[in-house]
DNA sequence: GTGATCTACCTCACCGCTAAGAGATCCACT
DNA sequence: AGTGGATCTCTTAGCGGTGAGGTAGATCAC
């Protein structure tokens, strides 16, 4: 069985035998099946009014405490953009009445972003299906596979650095 | 040991405990990866003047035949982006004398789009470091992990129908 | 040959993110 | 108490991508 990164490796092979392409059977692919799982969970999304930077704020502060509330230092580095996007995302939400966001009472600079009753059932509305989804998408590997792919993907994040908080 | 994934699981449990994470603890940690290693290429293709989607259509001119040279579709296959953003690409290219494009002689609607002297030199340039960077984030990994990593990989795309062309 | 359909490439309005930086506040140290 | 550096949030210009759609040429059924 050949995929779309065998067939990369093989033109590697051909045009450029002095190059040791290798690293791109992991990267290739991570970077493939991100795109491809990307794409599919957005329809998931879509079907409620939601798309993935949403629905990342929202599950985020669903699953963070009882309050359902973070502020947006704590929600840029469990997301991975930067501060700027949270703002973004941010004002998107509060104009849909999906957050609040109020000052920090303890610090000046701090604003609490918390789920609003909308919010949190819109996200408990889309989560049963998302993680359908996504195990539907994992359909193709066993239970062990799905196990030892994800020990794989964890000693590579904490490889590069990858933090806990 | 444990990674943000492992404390997104945990979060779950505790406030969805009713909810089957699991399938997250592939699918959490695909997107991280992809996200970091994303931005580790990109600071490589920096230093070259370059970015990804530069790169990426550069380096599928390079490896698909000796003339270095394909349609705008058929770069679009291989990227998995919309024929907007090929056209896009394309332009940037060409007004960079990286690419040249002219018109099909057995097609009237297709174009041939063809690496310049100056783009084979770039990429070739550009290669090595791009390899040692990914062998670099995949440090952490020993040889037989790795190919079992792409395995598993493959396995998955393949279940989802990644095409070979 | 004609009309319907498909394919290739491009156009454009819109959208979300980044990068850079501004402004305010907090905190450790003296 | 004062100062300098760190942190928090927001602003904005610019960029690359999507999605919808347009045009021209190719292809197929009849």
């Amino acid at each position: 069985m050949a995929d779309h990164v065998d067939l990369v490796l093989a033109q590697w092979s051909e045009r450029r035998p002095d190059l040791d392409a290798s690293p791109m059977a992991v990267m290739g692919r991570l970077k493939r099946l991100a795109t491809l799982v990307d794409g599919e969970l957005r329809r998931n999304f879509a079907a409620h009014d939601l798309d993935s930077a949403s629905f990342d704020v929202l599950a985020t502060l669903r699953r963070s405490n009882a309050e359902h509330s973070l502020t947006p230092a704590g929600l840029m580095r469990s997301s991975m953009v930067t501060s700027g996007a949270i703002t973004q995302r941010l004002d998107r939400l509060e104009a849909r009445g999906l957050v609040t966001r109020k000052p920090s009472e303890t610090d000046g600079r701090g604003v609490q972003v918390t789920l609003t009753k909308a919010g949190l059932d819109l996200i408990d509305a889309v989560l049963p299906a998302h993680v359908a989804t996504e195990d539907r998408l994992l359909a193709g590997l066993s239970t062990e596979e799905r196990t030892q792919l994800a020990d794989s993907l964890r000693t590579l994040l904490e490889s590069l650095g990858d933090k806990t908080d």
